[in-house]
DNA sequence: TCCTTAAAGGATAATTTTTTTCCTTTAGAG
DNA sequence: CTCTAAAGGAAAAAAATTATCCTTTAAGGA
């Protein structure tokens, strides 16, 4: 993924710092603030919280990356893809993301409430494959 | 509804705030801790912000109330009903409950997934009936 | 390539949110 | 009615997030 491109389409510059938090994002799939600022350290020992705080919420804004909130948890943050169902392992913590159609679910959801339904927020919790087996 | 009953079935004492809090949950269907605080204010006015956080810990701990985690919003507290959807209005902000079945689309996701599905945390945003027309 | 400057970074302080501590009060069992 | 563990209140502490202020830098144009 080109993150440079990414960046300047939401009229964000590209810094270091930037790079790294969305490179990290990208291989981590899903993290949360504190591990986040532990791993971007590893790349830029000075970098201030504060900077990460600030760069979150400047790529929140422009929809680049999305907040995951997922029950019991510290929200996690991701590359903002298309809309997506979230797994939650409640035993081994993973969360993976599931592409399900989802048409129909939101059409029944849509003619009960008479609600326009412009996005969905799903996290479904259970017990993963590997989990069961172990 | 007999929130003696409830606190007690969850091993809980039955004190004067408990029972304005599930009051005042009840009452708003949704509610974040900051207005929560406003509202039982009216009715304890020396009540600490510290037992209106154990509160909620407490009853969360056991399953009595719940917390909704809604995007872009701080966190709601509802008295804990059967598993629902949650509806979000981003005109007015409402937050609706809908009763939905969702076995065949949890089938779906359990199947895709090989997850064994306990719980699902659904929140669908849009804009409700009365903003449409309004 | 070199300026220029608005945007971004870093350090720190300030705010906001949540939890802990410690002592007093009370619900509820006996 | 008594006793005691649980709960409440006040205050401090801790954790999370945002704001401030000054320095540095990305990136567009000369």
């Amino acid at each position: 993924m080109n993150y440079e491109a990414l960046l300047r389409q939401h009229h964000l510059k590209a810094t270091p710092q930037r790079l790294g938090i969305l490179s990290i994002m990208d291989s981590h799939g899903h993290i949360n603030v504190e591990e986040l600022y532990l791993q971007i350290k590893k790349q830029f020992s000075s970098i201030s919280l504060a900077t990460l705080y600030k760069n979150i919420n400047a790529m929140l804004e422009g929809k680049l990356i999305s907040e995951v909130k997922i029950p019991h948890m510290k929200s996690k943050y991701e590359i903002t893809k298309d809309e997506h169902v979230h797994m939650l392992c409640t035993q081994c913590e993973a969360v993976i993301d599931l592409e399900l159609d989802m048409r129909e679910f939101l059409h029944k959801a849509s003619s009960k409430s008479h609600f326009a339904i412009e996005s969905s927020s799903v996290v479904l919790s259970g017990i993963c494959k590997a989990c069961q087996n172990a």
